[in-house]
DNA sequence: AATGAAGTCCACCGGTTTGGTAGGGTATTG
DNA sequence: CAATACCCTACCAAACCGGTGGACTTCATT
């Protein structure tokens, strides 16, 4: 299940979709027009920012706003910054891959499903963007 | 990402796909094949047992044992046990739902998306079972 | 009926994560 | 230089996760 943060931001960026090209959009902004409380969205928009989804300018007239067309960003990217691994297991996790301590055994059972849960929502994942969120 | 619990759960199924039609299995006997510790494992079987999928029998002789055909149950069904809901939101759970008050509008964003991500992922788990656990 | 092997049940526990709050520091810009 | 707005640190309660302990039932066997 996606974390609460996870859809915060998904709410937080379909907003600034909406205001691309019209200038940084204040937090405060976004907290209000969204319903998220201030001082997380805060957090997420700095760790979007860090992971190079969103940009930021200070001072008067400052605000968050899209790095790159809404169309270059996957919603997968947005996930995994957000709330880490896709996959269902470690051992099959493209981006946080961890070895498998437990299939000691050449092959482990899960392994191949596993792989397939992956591939088959990372078709989906990695193929609709930003922009898609505000297609309607 | 599945739970260390569901891992368990799965790696001890297998042991039970193993043993089908041998008679009750012990927990400890499980618990030292596959290395589970053994009251933690004790809470997933009785788990396990209450949705369905296991019998037990008490006393001398007893033990764990698959109450169908490994053909019969689902992976998606053991993941929904352990770990609850599969789908990525509440709003797009088939056995989980939950009204999604963050979606006020009629038309939630993620939605459509995460129900395609949903499809993908019970296409592939529930058209796999036990028994594939043990083809190799 | 007594024994003891086995599952059942329930409470608890320490650590981590999650969702959220508070308050101040720091950089930028008008 | 002061207002604005980002940035950072710390903290907190509640839930969850992985795991443990111990008492209790049930049942086959003797």
């Amino acid at each position: 299940m996606l974390s609460k943060k996870a859809q915060y931001a998904f709410r937080a960026l379909t907003h600034l979709v909406e205001k691309y090209d019209q200038g940084p959009v204040l937090i405060s902004d976004i907290s209000k027009k969204k319903k998220i409380p201030l001082k997380f969205l805060e957090n997420i928009l700095l760790e979007l920012k860090k992971a190079g989804v969103l940009e930021s300018k200070k001072g008067k007239g400052g605000g968050y706003y899209l790095k790159n067309h809404p169309s270059k960003t996957h919603m997968a990217n947005i996930i995994r910054v957000v709330d880490g691994p896709i996959a269902m297991l470690p051992c099959v996790s493209l981006y946080f891959y961890e070895r498998c301590k437990n299939c000691n055994e050449q092959y482990c059972a899960l392994h191949d499903t596993m792989i397939a849960v992956r591939d088959a929502t990372l078709n989906i994942l990695e193929h609709r963007t930003l922009q898609d969120l505000t297609n309607h």
